[in-house]
DNA sequence: ATACGCCACGCAACCGTTTACGTTACTTTT
DNA sequence: AAAAGTAACGTAAACGGTTGCGTGGCGTAT
């Protein structure tokens, strides 16, 4: 077989054309005869030829690949999102290169830097929890790099985005709770520094607003999302004279360390104190103390939205000089109650 | 500030200086006078000069990237795999272009042609379910692009890989299960066309052999790994005149259905049936009805000894022309038993 | 027969960087 | 003082493909 990489020139020497007439008739230039053309053609599948992509990025200035950063794949909210990151991509050719902050500015940094000097097409990014500054991101700019980014969102001017409500998915699980009887309801939050922090508070409130309730600050309380945190954040709002009989856990994960704690106080679960969550895992209905109803947040469809932007934008850039529209897309996010049985399982195998 | 991105010729074209001059000044070479060498890296500095990469991968043939194929992000084993894959990567300055097959041959063929254009440097790849013919992969021998396998492995010769004994996990599973009184054992176990099926039907048997019993064939059944299947192989198990007090189900995807198919014929979880499992969810211990005791299969660690192996596979392909050695790793599972309680929840958050 | 136009293709520059191979000017050796 | 060496930098080709422009040959209108 032909060991040697086959190139353009190499079909060219054979045919006795100029490489320029075999790179026009591969790609079906108008000026190039049938003959040659089919000739050409029927030697570059012989020959196995496939064009030198990185030859082509390079001259084209375009890489067909768009970057991807976010904090931790192993969370199933983001592996999610990936999923209808590529999902899209693929459809139009792109390639994603991918990147995880661990939850690190300074990773996070880093990232940034070498997917621009990869030359992606474009960057789609959730934030790390402890990114503060953003001049890396906007150093993009001048390479003409798009960026959108999804769910955690940083607090800058002139961005893409798509992100999840979590103030009025915070206000459904509110009222879920108060329909199931519950008078009592307390929060276990994030970060305030963190805008799904302050999204889950501000529903929180709205909800107060809106059934004209009193507003009972020790109800909601801030962790910094650690095990031990969590424990004794959940032992604290357990011990109120005011004592919730539900919580409204910040995820998932929360609430696995919340329901361990209350347990560890010997009360029931769904008795003494029920849970509701933001879902990010797959199984927690197969868990042993489910929530009564989880905030679904359509990680798959935060992805694939945002992709979808990308895409659009490369388009647009095109026509339109100066891009001074900026998407910001938010999705509704959907309670989903779990007192009916599981629905489906979905059928995963390894 | 400078608009337009800044290339070494306009470093050159600025010192009066040719753009040799400017490259070598950038790369310390040698040869260039300190004088010059600072005039050139100040203003380098000074105008935020970065270098084309795709100019470079693109002059070297070598572009920093390996290309990572793998059915499902969303199962958790993967995406950890994916982890190990990207942290060690990282170290040697090389970066990830991701591919999910979502378990289907042709997209996987697919992604592996995308993959040889964009001239990945490597490759690392757990296979589809249903991938049946190789050719895709040996196309990429004439580009010298390697390819290093993790657990899901293709029957092919002379390649490299890295996976988990999962014979001889079962056979722990089997002595633990042993060991806690139990005489009849059963398995559900997948479809026989897949290596990890035939490991598994292997460790049980050399386990019986060991232990001098006599093997029962309807005790291991295959399924085809959908939830509909695994409910009748399930209560086909349970229902066998010489039936189960325990069954080793598996994976963790599998021990959720094969449950519920328990308790829906009204049996004991761990007292009228026990479970073992393979880990690859990573709250099962959580779950309503843990199983006894996970085979953990280090998929982080798989991973990353997958990305060790392509780093080493570079630095040898200089010196040694022909490789004539494979890397064939096997990593011993381990049987981590959850009766004692929960150890540490990993601390994540979202 | 001359002019005009079009078809089909070749030439050469270009994308940004690296590098083998000069070339110059100065220093050292003998 | 001539030869040799060396420091410091320039020239140009190369990586593989694309593309604006040029050109010869042929057909057609006049």
């Amino acid at each position: 077989m032909a060991d040697k990489i086959v190139t353009i020139k190499e079909i060219a020497s054979r045919l006795n054309v100029s490489p320029s007439t075999v790179s026009r008739a591969l790609n079906n230039h108008k000026s190039i005869g049938l003959r040659t053309k089919t000739n050409v053609q029927q030697l570059a599948k012989e020959l196995n030829y496939e064009p030198n992509q990185t030859a082509i990025f390079f001259h084209q200035r375009k890489t067909f690949t768009i970057g991807v950063i976010l904090p931790e794949l192993s969370e199933a909210f983001f592996s999610s999102a990936i999923s209808g990151i590529e999902d899209c991509a693929n459809k139009s050719k792109y390639t994603v290169l991918m990147g995880q902050s661990h939850d690190d500015a300074e990773r996070e940094k880093q990232l940034v830097d070498t997917m621009k000097n990869h030359r992606v097409d474009g960057l789609i990014v959730s934030i790390a929890k402890n990114t503060v500054s953003y001049e890396h991101f906007e150093r993009l700019r001048k390479y003409d790099i798009p960026i959108v980014f999804f769910d955690r969102i940083p607090d800058m001017q002139n961005i893409h985005y798509v992100a999840c409500n979590m103030a009025s998915g915070t206000t459904q699980a509110f009222n879920f709770l108060r329909k199931l009887g519950h008078k009592t309801i307390g929060m276990i939050n994030g970060p305030l520094n963190l805008l799904a922090s302050k999204e889950r508070m501000e529903g929180y409130r709205n909800a107060l607003t809106k059934a004209r309730l009193k507003y009972d600050p020790s109800l909601i309380i801030s962790s910094d999302l650690t095990t031990e945190s969590i424990y004794k954040v959940t032992e604290k709002l357990l011990s109120l004279r005011n004592k919730p009989t539900a919580i409204i856990a910040f995820n998932d994960y929360v609430l696995l360390d919340a329901v361990q704690a209350a347990l560890k106080l010997k009360l029931k679960i769904n008795k003494d104190v029920s849970f509701v969550s933001y879902a990010n895992l797959p199984i927690s209905n197969h868990s042993a103390h489910p929530p009564l109803a989880s905030v679904e947040q359509f990680s798959y469809q935060q992805g694939n939205k945002a992709m979808e932007i990308m895409l659009d934008l490369f388009t647009k850039d095109k026509t339109e000089n100066e891009n001074t529209t900026f998407y910001k897309i938010i999705l509704e996010p959907q309670l989903v109650s779990h007192t009916n049985y599981n629905k489906q399982a979905n059928t995963k195998s390894k």
